[in-house]
DNA sequence: TCAACTCGGATAACTCTTGTCCGGAATACT
DNA sequence: AGTATTCCGGACAAGAGTTATCCGAGTTGA
């Protein structure tokens, strides 16, 4: 039972990105987290197929968010960056053996199987439960102060500028 | 994310082993769910340093669960199988790069970490729900019938035997 | 038009899981 | 007592999956 170490690379860029609105490059969310820049961007393609960013290509591209953070949960960027199949996968092992069960008696997946699969869905609820609008409020809180101002200055992105917001597609 | 696929098969030979009361060999249990016996024996060595199975060497040696099987979850086996570590480990990525949290700060997990950590518990909790007991009645819901019945038979152990129950230790 | 910068997919190195094998110790039956 | 059967532990090879890296394609801005 392991997670792709990637998850938490992501789950931070996607609270990083959360605080600012143009365009971050996948270079600086490295150096920003210090971890490898070419496995970030690996990451950070995974969750643009899944759709959870935008790429914005040329000078001054980078990362979006495609959506507001409330409206990505935690369980959308696992589902991503770790691939959204079970941890458990039945290989039918009551077809199998001297007394193996007939194929048309399995209407219903087996009773180990349903178990490991009502865990799966609790696993996800809860992950589903946590957004990263959630978790940015929750990095201020134990910080005790707005930790984006920060990360917006480093970033080089003006900390009052109000944004273009101008469509980028 | 992905699970040892050893737990379906030490899940599957719990259930038989709770409708028998005698040692069974490894060889036997693979032989009826037509899994490798050396790889299965692994798994069943794991659940023996667990505590869940008691091996009886010797002749007419085997395996045999230690508690009834309504007080052995399915939590209590994929730990022993596939080891109770969580599937998120936190590398403190809000203690390194350019605005490192300090390490004085970093009293508590940070926040991505706890929700990793309440979605594992919320999995692990659904898996301490159910028991060997719970799947054996699903199982036998399931075919319409005892099928313990038949497994004792193909096991070679006389179904109406009242079974000893002599101390193997 | 040109140059600089970005993402994207294909490619190698590596770790871990999966699966196998063998010698040693313990037990029951002959 | 001797033999056959069984579990136990470790060492060992193969395979899959993860980790990490590079270079080409496309876009932007001047």
């Amino acid at each position: 039972m392991k997670l792709s170490g990637g998850v938490e690379w992501a789950l931070h860029c996607c609270v990083v990105l959360s605080g600012v609105t143009v365009p971050v490059p996948a270079a600086k969310l490295a150096e920003f987290h210090d971890v490898s820049p070419t496995y970030l961007a690996k990451q950070l393609q995974s969750m643009s197929r899944a759709g959870l960013v935008r790429s914005v290509q040329g000078q001054a591209g980078g990362y979006v968010l495609t959506r507001s953070a409330d409206s990505i949960t935690v369980l959308d960027v696992v589902d991503a960056v770790d691939g959204g199949e079970p941890a458990f996968h039945c290989t039918e092992i009551r077809q199998r053996g001297p007394l193996a069960t007939p194929v048309e008696k399995c209407v219903k997946p087996c009773a180990i199987a349903r178990a490991m699969a009502a865990a799966d869905r609790a696993w996800r609820e809860a992950l589903r439960a946590s957004t990263i609008a959630d978790l940015a409020r929750d990095v201020n809180e134990d910080a005790g102060r707005d930790v984006m101002i920060g990360v917006r200055g480093w970033l080089g992105v003006p900390a009052g500028h109000p944004l273009p917001l101008h469509a980028t597609r």
